[in-house]
DNA sequence: CGCCGAGTTGAACTGAATCAAGAAACGTGG
DNA sequence: CCACGTTTCTTGATTCAGTTCAACTCGGCG
């Protein structure tokens, strides 16, 4: 719980006092590995903090290939914002790819906070503006760089996801094949 | 005015009055072709409601080329939300693609707004939660889909964007190249 | 021990980029 | 309103990044 008061207070600066007001409504839950914390056709009702552990969501594009949309790993939230926030089904699926300790806030739990703390509409607002400027940076890397510089962006940004997670969801996530994501690693060494 | 107004209430439900609140601090303000709503290097400071006109956004690669990011069209939001709502240095330029008429709320006043009205607070949670919307789905398909796919989708969603503006901006906002474009134009009026 | 998922590698293929040239449309000044 | 220069768009030839598919290795696990 401190693990999460001092993550909400690093977004946005606060008292103690009401800091801990912010997360009251946040219930522990923990998942071991392989489960999932949604599945697609779900609406997506809980906004998750990751204490430990680390997560992936993926969806399936038209030939029913999984395409990972994104990692989430300690320190972090899970969730999908369009689902959650639009009250509509997901299409994806949020998987933990490691045993997992997490802070859960339910939909109806946001909301009461929402009309109840001001500060938390702005951490919200925070939180979601962020994820947004996450989102566009990931699509800019798409439209301009080539597979090799989003790989060495990645591993710049995240090496250790490369520890944590296997090498085909990564690829996935970038975009590419598992096999162009193994050539590009042997090319990155040779240099 | 009327127009914006009506806009607010499909985005919303609202009574003619709150509606007319919510809008009543934005000022007109036209533009002409080819001029810029904002700059890279600006903080951008307006959030543009679109009367008349289009637009485009686009930044500059690692090579300097041009990299449409997006198109604003009539009854429609223009801004960079990411600019606006962090307050830091865009990387954008905003241009007008034709003469413009548009409704500008300046980000004071929009902060104004989010105080006094709660339907305002939730008009803007909406708004953004729709752009990450967007956002996904456009990178969902970068992932997922070929060029030619790409283009089929945008011309069934956006079919008026390839007559009001130049096929290379078309194309960039793709990720593919002018000339790929047009052999995709040539290919697709064959079958 | 044998199997299975994860990763690597090779060879052939392909979608899209690049570069360069030409045609068509556009707008600006005389 | 025409002439000229500038974009815009198309097209061809070539190249290249990344895919596909199949074979093979390796390490873990039941």
């Amino acid at each position: 719980m401190e693990q999460l008061i001092r993550y909400v207070q690093q977004v946005l600066p606060l008292s103690p006092a009401k800091a801990t007001a912010l997360v009251a409504r946040f219930k522990p839950v923990v998942f071991e590995k392989n489960s999932y914390l949604l599945q697609a056709g779900q609406i997506c009702n809980t906004y998750y903090f990751i204490e430990t552990g680390i997560l992936r969501a993926y969806a399936y594009d038209l030939e029913g290939n999984e395409v990972t949309t994104a990692f989430f790993s300690e320190n972090s939230f899970a969730s999908d914002l369009l689902s959650f926030f639009q009250r509509e089904p997901s299409r994806e699926y949020i998987q933990a790819l490691s045993d997992c300790r997490t802070w859960a806030l339910s939909y109806d739990d946001m909301q009461e906070n929402f009309h109840s703390l001001p500060e938390f509409r702005e951490f919200g607002r925070l939180k979601i503006v962020a994820s947004y400027g996450q989102l566009k940076g990931r699509m800019l890397s798409m439209l301009q760089e080539t597979a090799e510089e989003r790989y060495a962006g990645l591993l710049k940004n995240s090496p250790g996801l490369f520890r944590q997670v296997p090498l085909k969801y990564i690829a996935s996530y970038l975009g590419i094949t598992d096999s162009t994501l193994s050539r590009l690693r042997k090319a990155s060494v040779k240099k």
